[in-house]
DNA sequence: TACAATGTTTTAAG
DNA sequence: CCTTAAAACATTGT
C-alpha cells in the first residue's frame, strides 16, 4: 500500500502517542523487519522514553524519543501502523508494539519487507541525513529531473520514476499516474524524451505528489476521481480522459497501466 | 494450483 | 567503478 502519501497518512496514526511515555515494547524477534537490529537493544533503549515526534521522507519514517532515541521505519510492501486500545493483543504479524498508558502503537507487517532501525545520539541518524530532495519541495527543480533522465539514459523511464534516491516515495501507482499525465509511454528510454516531455514529467510528479498528500495524505482513502488510480488496478479498465481500453502489461518488472492512444512509444 | 500484490536489496552481466 | 535487468525476499488472497 504505502507510497508518498500513504506513509504520510499511516505515520499519523501514532500520532496519539506524541508527548506520551512508553512503558512496554514488544519485538517479534523473527522477522525480518529486524535484519538490520538488534531488536533487544530496540526493546531496551525506547522502554521509559517519551515520544516526542515523527517526520516522513518519502517513504520513510523517523520518530524521536527522549534520550537521544530513534526509531526509523519502512512500510515496505504491507506494512502499516495501527493505533490499537491499550489492552491490545499481540497479533501475528505485529512486529513492534510500544503499549502506552492509553493505547498501544503498532507497527504490522505480514509480509516482513518493511524495516525497522534504532539510533541513539544527539544528533539525527545517519540514516536520515543527505536525503534527496522531496519531489513536493522547491528543491526539485527542473534542472534536477534533466540531469537524472540524462544519467540514467538507457533505462526505462518506468524504472528511473522508481528510484527512490531521485523520486523519493513515488511508487508503482504513481508512476502510473505521472506518465499518464505526462503523455509519455512507460517502456521509452529516459534518454528518449524531448525538452518538452522531460518538463511535462517534471511539471506531473509535483501535481500528483501535491494531490496525493492533500486528499490520500490528509484523510486516507482514495486520490481524487478522474486519476487513473481508480481504473489500473484490473484489466478492463478505460481511460479517464480518452475512453480509450488501457493496457496493463510488467515493465520493468512491475505491473504497470497505461493509455495506448495517450501514451506512445517513439518507434527507434 | 498458480500467480500476483502500492518495495527494496542482492546478484549478475555488460 | 558505473549502469541495467532479473531474481530474491515472505505472506496472503484470488
Amino acid at each position: 500500500m504505502p507510497e508518498l502519501a500513504e506513509v504520510a497518512f499511516a505515520s499519523k496514526s501514532w500520532a496519539n502517542g506524541m508527548g506520551h511515555k512508553v512503558l512496554q515494547v514488544e519485538t517479534l524477534n523473527a522477522s525480518r523487519v529486524f535484519r538490520d537490529i538488534d531488536p533487544g537493544l530496540l526493546k531496551r533503549g525506547l522502554r521509559g522514553s517519551d515520544l516526542l515526534e515523527s517526520k516522513t521522507h518519502g517513504k520513510k519514517m523517523l520518530f524521536r524519543f527522549s534520550g537521544n532515541r530513534w526509531l526509523g521505519l519502512h512500510l515496505g510492501m504491507t506494512g502499516w501502523l495501527h493505533r490499537e486500545d491499550a489492552e491490545h493483543p499481540t497479533g501475528k504479524h505485529d512486529a513492534l508494539i510500544l503499549r502506552q498508558d492509553e493505547q498501544a502503537l503498532v507497527f504490522r507487517d505480514p509480509r516482513q519487507f518493511g524495516r525497522v532501525l534504532y539510533h541513539r545520539d544527539k544528533e539525527p541518524p545517519p540514516w536520515w541525513i543527505d536525503l534527496p530532495p522531496e519531489v513536493h519541495s522547491r528543491e526539485f527543480t527542473l534542472q534536477l529531473v534533466r540531469s537524472v533522465l540524462h544519467r540514467r539514459k538507457r533505462a526505462l523511464v518506468k524504472a528511473v520514476l522508481l528510484m527512490q534516491e531521485f523520486f523519493p516515495g513515488i511508487g508503482n501507482w504513481m508512476v502510473d499516474e505521472i506518465l499518464w499525465r505526462a503523455r509519455i509511454h512507460p517502456a521509452e528510454r529516459a534518454g528518449d524524451l524531448s525538452p518538452a516531455k522531460q518538463r511535462a514529467l517534471w511539471k506531473e510528479t509535483k501535481f500528483v505528489a501535491k494531490g496525493a498528500l492533500s486528499t490520500v495524505g490528509k484523510r486516507g482513502g482514495d486520490p481524487p476521481r478522474k486519476w487513473l488510480f481508480h481504473v489500473r488496478w484490473k484489466n478492463g479498465g478505460k481511460c479517464p480522459l480518452s475512453g480509450t481500453a488501457l493496457l496493463r502489461e510488467t515493465v520493468a518488472g512491475r505491473t504497470t497501466c497505461w493509455c495506448p492512444s495517450r501514451q506512445r512509444l517513439k518507434k527507434s
